[in-house]
DNA sequence: CAATCGACTTAGCACAATAATT
DNA sequence: AATTATTGTGCTAAGTCGATTG
């Protein structure tokens, strides 16, 4: 479906991503509702009319009381200080230590309200539906070239209590309510401009093809740039992803060489080349992102390749058994952890032993280069090649080898789609995608343990090899294969390498190989994004 | 060259909706 | 019908990387 513009055909173009745009601009949140006159604040064990905009930040506050971030003193402190800003002077007069300010009362109010809502009957929940299904239907589509197509976030962030990933900084700051008056609306010079909202103009309307975004905005606690843009499943969106995995095809064909290349700056007389060399071997062979140097103190210490430091690695000799192992431990992406046991070439080891000769454990590992200078190196071996596209690369090759090891065409729709999962695990591991152990995790395997020890109480009984012992039998080897299945998805974060990495080529491909009904393998809205690959005509495709 | 900006992709979490089980 | 497990979706933070600036 797609007019394959590769890239390197120049642009033609010229950068333009669109010819028209159209669309409603954004959805704002619902102003400030105050609290019914019931329901107070309390300080040093008092009541406390708050003024509406420190009352709306107190709220903020009171809804989180039951998380563990509300235990944190930087939580704390950022809050305070920020929430002491929207008071009037008055209050800010009384209202100087948080620990005696009482939310309780506050809390307790909205947790009554949720539970209303959830109580609501199923007609009152229908009505609430239709009126948000409107709104969607109003605001959450654009016309893009001639064509409808759905937006990706078209409401505005609505104000709250900033909360980062990990030991954030700025964790407990406050998001500041967006005004009209902070908003760029992006569309076509001819088109039917946005309105503002009643009384409030945007600040600036421009038309400016070359970039996707229908509306922005600068973001207060970080400075950063927030954007309206399209859902993947817009044709804008489905064409980059196309070229991202066309990118990664392409290195397919050089990797052997650029693999050569990198062995070589192993023993470079350099030590620049040689910390790119190893830092590409660790990007190619461990997917490692590439690790763009971040402000200090602005944002939760994590690292990628690049940002390394002598404190994230330990050198062992030999470790289990195994020469030159490498131990990888420190905080990437979202403060996931990276923990890794890896033997690595003798030459390697070698230069990183040589690496961090003389340095602190909070020296950077690869103190002679950064994520341009490697991007620009990779530009020349291949062009469009930056360190993600590794990543890419990497997962999909892992995808399409697994599943050519693990399927065969007698295998039962189960035990094939079992084999897809697999395939599917083994990129979630190399990617290091990961998630937080569910919270009913611990219980619900304590559900399944119940069962299995109510089996064997049964099997007991039933002693004597009948029928009925053999299905016991069986389920109970039911049972065993849920419980590893699950512990071995515990922290497992499955949909996300399926979504952002993994061309879906690889996928659609093995299932009109394998009769997979592709409905089995992608929910709706992943049919959606990769409809593109659904469609393609292409019978046999390897990646 | 480093620092910053701007636009875009990638990511996990919270909660809702749905399905399965009791 | 109630409870519990699973799956889907919205949200928005946190990366990457090229361009711009000084």
């Amino acid at each position: 479906i797609f007019v394959k513009t590769l890239w390197e055909e120049g642009n033609s173009n010229n950068g333009n991503k669109w010819t028209t745009l159209e669309h409603k601009g954004p959805l704002f949140p619902p102003e400030y509702e105050p609290l019914p006159n019931n329901v107070s604040f309390f300080y040093n064990g008092n009541p406390v009319k708050l003024t509406l905009p420190a009352e709306e930040v107190a709220t903020f506050y009171a809804k989180m009381l039951d998380h563990e971030y509300t235990t944190k003193s930087s939580f704390q402190e950022n809050f305070f200080t920020d929430w002491r800003e929207e008071m009037s002077v008055e209050e800010r007069e009384q209202i100087k230590k948080l620990s005696k300010c009482d939310f309780t009362h506050i809390n307790k109010y909205f947790l009554d309200k949720s539970e209303e809502k959830k109580a609501m009957t199923k007609e009152q929940k229908q009505v609430l539906k239709e009126e948000n299904n409107k709104l969607t239907e109003e605001y959450g589509f654009c016309e893009l070239d001639g064509h409808r197509e759905k937006i990706g976030n078209f409401r505005v962030e609505p104000p709250g209590l900033f909360r980062g990933r990990g030991e954030h900084p700025k964790m407990g700051k406050l998001k500041k309510r967006i005004q009209p008056e902070e908003i760029t609306i992006n569309c076509s010079k001819g088109s039917n401009i946005p309105v503002a909202p009643k009384g409030h103009r945007w600040r600036k309307v421009q038309h400016d093809n070359t970039v996707t975004w229908l509306a922005s905005w600068v973001e207060n606690v970080q400075g950063n740039f927030k954007y309206v843009m399209l859902n993947p499943s817009s044709k804008l969106k489905g064409e980059k992803d196309w070229q991202k995995y066309e990118v990664a095809r392409k290195l397919k064909l050089k990797v052997e060489t650029i693999r050569r290349l990198y062995r070589e700056d192993w023993k470079n007389r350099e030590m620049k080349t040689r910390q790119r060399g190893v830092a590409l071997y660790f990007i190619d062979k461990l997917a490692l992102r590439a690790g763009n140097e971040k402000e200090e103190s602005e944002t939760a210490d994590t690292v990628g390749c690049c940002s390394l430091r002598v404190e994230h690695i330990t050198l062992h000799q030999e470790k289990g058994g195994q020469e030159f192992m490498v131990e990888f431990d420190f905080l990437g992406k979202d403060s996931i952890r990276y923990y890794n046991e890896v033997p690595v070439e003798g030459r390697v080891f070698k230069n990183l032993k040589l690496f961090m000769e003389n340095k602190e454990p909070e020296d950077d590992l690869f103190d002679r280069i950064n994520t341009t200078y490697l991007n620009k190196h990779l530009n020349q071996s291949m062009p469009g090649l930056t360190a993600k596209v590794f990543r890419t690369f990497n997962a999909s090759t892992t995808l399409q080898e697994q599943l050519n090891k693990l399927t065969t065409a007698d295998m039962s729709l189960e035990e094939k789609l079992l084999s897809y999962n697999r395939a599917n695990r083994a990129v979630a591991i190399l990617c290091n995608h990961q998630r937080a152990a569910p919270k009913t995790f611990e219980k619900s395997m304590q559900n399944l343990q119940d069962k299995v020890t109510g089996i064997y109480a049964k099997k007991e009984h039933k002693r004597g090899g009948t029928e009925r012992t053999r299905k016991l039998e069986e389920q109970l080897k039911k049972l065993q294969l849920q419980m590893t299945d699950r512990e071995e998805n515990k922290v497992i974060a499955l949909g996300t390498s399926k979504l952002n990495y993994l061309d879906p080529r690889i996928s659609v491909a093995w299932c009109r190989k394998f009769n997979v009904p592709i409905e089995k393998i992608y929910n709706k809205t992943q049919r959606d994004k990769f409809a593109w690959a659904i469609d393609m005509t292409e019978e046999d495709f390897q990646f």
